[in-house]
DNA sequence: AAAACAAAATGAAAGCATTTATGGACAAGG
DNA sequence: CCTTGTCCATAAATGCTTTCATTTTGTTTT
């Protein structure tokens, strides 16, 4: 069923057809009903092919993300498939993995299907060498590219982040408020907003003079897929001699196998001991106490990305960079 | 940069180019190079509408689930995802949400997408009344269906799923031979797979007599979105004078709502509290102690369901439905 | 070495199903 | 009778695949 037997059986040219079809008002009402009483007699849609042929574009946003598996990014992607789909867009995703190699070649894959603009979902994206970006600019260079969470100076390429700098330093502030003076900070990867939360957390312990050599512990496979093993992680370094009484944790999954270290180490939580998780994911209300954790809004941050991306493929001039304040729920973990 | 500037760059037909782009083996070795060359020189890549036009297919597998951020679903997506690029087949992900209407919505987009196979991952694409899976039948009257954890017995539908019967059948057994007798299931959907866990409970349960009437307790909303309120409703119930001392969850998260119930009510467990989870995620982990949960090897499923898929594309007659067995994983909240 | 034939390599052109620019027919208004 | 505007059809364009015909190459045969 195409085009042509529509037109031929409504006794039209296939270009009223496709007019109708595109909504187009250089129609009368009368054909236009014949028409559309053909097309929903024969439950004829048009070839997305050809019309892509024609229109050189599909109405399709692709979204990368490392692992959609992974607790936060999967949340991302379902607001941010939600929010297009509600616009008129479909996506294609692509899990790319952690792998530069992955993520160049799902890059190609999606300017290959054609797809009018790109969300790169996480700060894992960015790498630090910039030479190492450049899948990215030659991306950008055929369709806007958005990040979510993360940031990157280059020509179409928009960022919309959540102010992970303030949240930590906040939140720390207000741990050691509580009387809590050997923290450590918590981390697995040195992302774009890895580090901002570091520096959140380093410049108030700077401030109120607490920072020492040895409170920064880095556990690089930190998931929610090996909570065990970074448990095992930290009740090694307590045998080796490293004791403190408080974490903050770049994520929610550091911050449940800290509570579960406390605990095989008999402290008292909140008592003896805080943790302060980030995310505000599913895992913060899983564990005993439940966790204080730091939301950053993602709703918020996807919907105004969306609404970044809608704007730059209309034309419009949009903002290169957004910035979004977090929020700390306070929990069981912190006095 | 079309096909005609590269025929032209290197001084042959279109034809030509094409039969190189596509691997033809009836060109010679020079001239292969040569248009080689020139592909790489001016990084020429097909137009994929055209090529979709020409040959009907885009080499695209469309994905439905309900929800993306669901664990064990995001899981399963991203095993299948993987395993189809790597036999060459990309992928469109549609979250559908839970409503008959959307899902039928997402599933003639992918048709118009033109996909070639559409899989279904998830048991609550099914519904109890046959002519609510008519968009199912329709869908598969175009491009083949797959189902994860779901049956149906259609034409050019196929299943794989896990035998939830015999899994929940012997965990039940096992909970009831260490003593605990008054055991309730604890469910969120009679889901095909739900229904099946159902009747292995049941089933254990009457062999052994134990079955009495206020042992189903169904919590709609039971997702890890609201571990909180399915701990309250049992709290509730408690209150009411339910009482029990083993539950058998039809998930995780159901299972860990159990745990924090018992903790509240100061049970311990195992010694006065048995639990069971199903699906082995990442929450069986997260709680204290460990839950015990029953793994229903995803990773397999999902091999099985991509071969059984490129099976089908490839022409081959293939199993309308394969059934695998689970795996107790014993853990700290069984004794 | 030429002729005959088969096989391999290539090109021309016909799809594939749309969109859209161009222009024609017709009716209404002056 | 001319102009204007509405509605619609014709035809070109989109970029590829593929069939079919043709040319080139290679292998036998004489």
């Amino acid at each position: 069923m195409t085009i042509y037997d529509i037109s031929e059986k409504a006794g039209v040219s296939i270009a009223t057809v496709s007019r109708v079809l595109n909504g187009s008002n250089n129609v009368s009402e009368k054909t236009k009903k014949r028409v559309l009483d053909v097309i929903n007699q024969y439950e004829y849609t048009p070839n997305a092919f050809a019309r892509g042929l024609g229109l050189n574009t599909m109405k399709t946003i692709g979204i990368m993300c490392a692992d959609s598996s992974d607790l936060y990014l999967a949340k991302a992607i379902y607001y941010i498939e939600q929010k297009l789909r509600a616009n008129g867009y479909d996506s294609i995703l692509c899990c790319t993995g952690y792998e530069l190699e992955t993520k160049t070649a799902s890059m190609n894959l999606l300017i290959t299907k054609k797809v009018d603009g790109i969300i790169l979902v996480g700060s894992n994206f960015i790498y630090e060498k910039d030479s190492d970006n450049k899948y990215i600019a030659d991306a950008a260079a055929q369709v806007p590219v958005m990040l979510l969470n993360a940031d990157l100076d280059i020509p179409n390429v928009y960022s919309v982040v959540s102010d992970d700098f303030t949240s930590m330093y906040e939140a720390t502030l207000q741990m050691i408020q509580t009387g809590v003076k050997d923290i450590v900070y918590f981390y697995n990867s040195t992302s774009y907003s890895g580090k901002r939360k570091l520096a959140g957390y380093r410049t108030a312990m700077e401030e109120k003079k607490l920072l020492s050599g040895a409170n920064l512990l880095q556990f690089y496979h930190g998931s929610h897929e090996n909570i065990p093993a970074m448990t095992q992680h930290l009740v090694k370094l307590h045998e080796k001699g490293l004791k403190f009484h408080g974490v903050i944790a770049a994520d929610d999954s550091l911050a449940l196998a800290a509570v579960k270290y406390a605990r095989e180490m008999g402290y008292r939580i909140p008592e003896d001991f805080s943790v302060l998780g980030y995310n505000n994911s599913l895992l913060s209300v899983c564990c005993e106490p439940e966790l204080t954790s730091i939301d950053n809004k993602l709703e918020t941050l996807c919907q105004h990305l969306i609404t970044t991306l809608l704007g730059v493929l209309a034309g419009n001039e949009m903002p290169k960079k957004t910035i979004f304040s977090g929020e700390i729920i306070k929990r069981g973990t912190t006095r």
